[in-house]
DNA sequence: TTTCCACAGGAATAAAGGGCGA
DNA sequence: TCGCCCTTTATTCCTGTGGAAA
């Protein structure tokens, strides 16, 4: 093997972290609208008045934890020379947060030492939300609590108990609740107990243009690369491919620093539109293959039947036969097979990540309604994920 | 207009695993 | 160690669905 060193070869960026989501930029362009709303919204805690609970909805990656990041950082910042006014921001991701109870705990521990953070299992949840309550006390003043991705969430239990807080007397402190949801229908699905509870303002976030989308480009290329090293083109491609992702400006800038590793890897001198080509396909085979290492063993089994399927040609096969499949597929492998309901929900959680294509059927008194499935995304790259997870990819008897 | 097919998917429940306090 | 309470994954049961056929 030839010897490995590092050495700094960057000639492409300046600030490659200005291409990342955290990153909060100075100015927000393209928002205008919303900005200026959420910004009113916001405006009573400055004067020292209760808030109201606000709801942010838009699909993903169209600014609204940038816009919430951008004003909070700002209202922090002002409200330093306010006397009276003492606020505390608190910023917590559903995403991967299944339950209240799991969110409570994430609450309790950024506000605890990490010395004395609780366990995310064991405790009642009576427990879980005193703790919660507690811990904001303790902080006091005025506490916006954002919950970003909050649609993630199995049970909106939290968002009762948050909004009552300060009725039941379980806090003296003020509470006000943002909500941040890609799901548009989110506050339909709430109880109707936490829906009376919230006199919340929403504020609405429109998918970004492609123009819009090239402002926003334009502004973190300025600042993450070198003069001159993004050639024409690279921004408007990104751009367009952010609008065919549903105005995802997080898809557009994802393409874009990936364009410029590529360059960066290359020891090349400029990002070029090959390069931009390139990073659409990594990102693609990434996005795959993150989704599918992380998933159960028994939803891998499920997609290797629908690629097993696709490789003979017996797509788009119908769930009747996806199961059977399975089963044999299952058997092969000496594990026991699941029934068809949790396969039916399987195939559903792989539709709903993109994996897999399912279409319904209806055949009347014929044949009843059913779905048929088949691969969504490319057979290499869903077999190369399989692979890493199985060693091999399971194969089905050729009958 | 009614009937019927073949599931789809919601609801209730169980089992297993893990952390906590007593 | 034990009982409690949570989680995730799974099962069973059952109602709902929608369009072609009668």
């Amino acid at each position: 093997m030839e010897d490995i060193s590092f050495e700094p070869t960057n000639t492409i960026f300046e600030r490659r972290e200005a291409l990342l989501e955290e990153w909060t930029p100075e100015r927000l362009v393209g928002r205008d609208q919303e900005v200026r709303q959420f910004h009113g919204q916001l405006q009573p805690i400055i004067e020292g008045e209760s808030p109201s609970n606000i709801f942010l909805y838009g699909m993903s990656g169209v600014g609204k934890t940038a816009a919430t990041r951008y004003l909070l950082g700002q209202l922090e910042e002002d409200a330093e020379n306010v006397d009276g006014v003492d606020l505390t921001v608190i910023e917590i991701n559903c995403d991967g947060l299944n339950s209240s109870y799991q969110a409570a705990v994430n609450i309790v521990n950024t506000l605890r030492d990490p010395s004395d953070r609780i366990a995310t299992t064991g405790y009642p949840q009576q427990a879980v939300y005193q703790f919660m309550f507690e811990e904001l006390d303790r902080v006091g003043g005025t506490l916006v609590i954002v919950l970003d991705e909050v649609d993630h969430l199995d049970d909106d239990s939290i968002l009762y108990k948050l909004c009552r807080a300060g009725d039941q007397q379980d806090i003296s402190a003020r509470l006000c609740i943002i909500g941040v949801s890609n799901d548009l229908n989110f506050r339909d699905r709430l109880s109707s107990k936490t829906r009376s509870s919230l006199y919340d303002k929403d504020v609405a976030f429109s998918a970004y243009s492609a123009l819009e989308l090239v402002k926003v480009l334009k502004q973190r290329e300025q600042v993450a690369f070198k003069a001159g090293v993004v050639s024409d083109g690279v921004i408007e491609a990104c751009a367009e491919f952010g609008a065919e992702n549903s105005g995802d400006a997080r898809k557009a800038l994802d393409l874009l620093l990936e364009a410029g590793d590529i360059a960066r890897e290359r020891k090349e001198e400029a990002v070029t539109t090959e390069h931009v080509d390139e990073a659409k396909d990594r990102l693609q085979r990434d996005q795959v293959t993150e989704g599918i290492t992380t998933y159960t063993e028994q939803g891998q089994l499920v997609l290797a039947t629908i690629l097993q399927l696709e490789e003979s040609d017996r797509t788009p096969a119908r769930t009747r036969t996806v199961m059977n499949e399975y089963e044999g597929l299952v058997e092969q492998r000496g594990l026991e097979p699941i029934s068809a309901r949790s396969v039916r929900d399987y195939l559903e959680q792989l539709h709903q990540l993109g994996l897999v294509e399912s279409r319904e059927i209806n055949k009347g008194k014929d044949g009843g309604k059913f779905k048929k499935h088949r691969l969504a995304d490319s057979k290499k790259a869903v077999r190369a994920a399989l692979e890493e997870v199985f060693g091999d990819v399971p194969t089905l008897d050729a009958s």
